[in-house]
DNA sequence: TGTACATCAGTGAACGCGCGTTCACTGATGTAC
DNA sequence: TGTACATCAGTGAACGCGCGTTCACTGATGTAC
């Protein structure tokens, strides 16, 4: 950590971890540029060497997010194939590992209320991770018994639905609101449910 | 609208109501105290005459839409007794049509990180309207064969995250975010093949 | 190897702002007689 | 019906605070010769 000397090194990359804590720490309103650059060791008007201002910040931790979020699901895709459902069910999967293992980014990317249509940079980034749970859906898809074929991209939004909401019920640590249920189980088991639905599994 | 004079009349009311325009318009962040008092024709100081603080205006306002929203849902159900699947559709059309008619409300209830424990009063609203979705779930899982069965509060919880995902990412204004289907018909298909999934449902 | 110099990442002081909250106060309301 | 008075909802000034952002600056780094 040779974070020693008037010049920093790799303020820009500091800053945005700093800024991850925070979010994860105190939401996505709670977080300050100023206690970022503190955080950083440095003055608020460094920021400023690095970034357009705050906002420009969380776009940059929404980015990274994104991509993290895109290789974790393709990753997770490739390595069950040619299984559609066994692919599929790993996306799922990853959807859910990436939310709890990486809150900060989870939440820049999700809740803080930047655009995705911010930058290019950030839309090509949110788009590809998309893509990719829209291919999982759209091999998936083929397997269904073609008179209760629901569009790929309905499938696909059900499950982003399902997997989203179980991660803002269940798996955050919000005190008071305790979970029935393992997050994971209870995705495990929705999307069991889910596509036993549409015909892809058969019994239990 | 008699707010004329020295004295307001309805100040607590008009300060929630001011709360909520202002929660839907800029996030539960975005909502201050001051602008609140503003928006209501007095000064933030007047505010402690009624509340607490800022904290407390936004648990009175959840509060609120804690008793609306059970309100809502307990006419759902009630009004498709005596069939159980009925009555559990119902109730999830009810979920949907109120994060829509009341998004204030909404935010304030599931997004402003104020804790339902904060007081017994927000406790106990909370936990009727909670106990209206399980009880037309425990009441719809007697229908499903046993051999497929799961726990009632499992089942609720499936579609409480799919209602609440469906919600957060199709149903809001976010710019950018286009949804690819009405958030209503989303849903309602979302749930129809779960239930299928269940055994609740035959055919299509 | 040593010196001069351009670059530019960071400083630190300053700004104006709106926030939540407090306080002593004021004046409208409504009740007792 | 009229007057005295208690109540208390609202005022307005003030507070200290941390925010995001700007600016002229400084001093470390690295390159040219």
């Amino acid at each position: 950590m040779p974070k020693r000397g008037y010049h920093h090194g790799n303020l820009r990359q500091a800053l945005v971890e700093a800024a991850l804590k925070l979010i994860e720490a105190k939401g996505p309103t709670g977080f300050t540029l100023s206690e970022a650059a503190k955080q950083a060791g440095v003055t608020p008007a460094a920021v400023y060497r690095h970034f357009e201002g705050r906002e420009d910040l969380i776009a940059e931790a929404a980015r990274q997010g994104f991509i993290m979020f895109a290789d974790l699901m393709q990753h997770a895709y490739d390595k069950y194939q040619p299984s559609a459902l066994a692919a599929f069910e790993a996306t799922g999967r990853a959807y859910l590992a990436f939310a709890r293992k990486n809150p900060g980014h989870y939440i820049a990317m999700f809740e803080s209320g930047i655009s995705s249509n911010r930058s290019p940079e950030l839309a090509n980034a949110a788009h590809r991770a998309r893509a990719i749970l829209e291919r999982a859906a759209e091999d998936l898809s083929q397997h269904i018994p073609a008179d209760r074929r629901p569009p790929a991209s309905m499938f696909s939004a059900h499950i982003l639905a399902m997997s989203h909401g179980v991660v803002e019920l269940y798996a955050r640590n919000t005190p008071g609101a305790t979970s029935p249920f393992p997050p994971e189980d209870l995705l495990e088991t929705g999307i069991g449910i889910y596509l036993r639905g549409l015909g892809l599994i058969d019994q239990d």
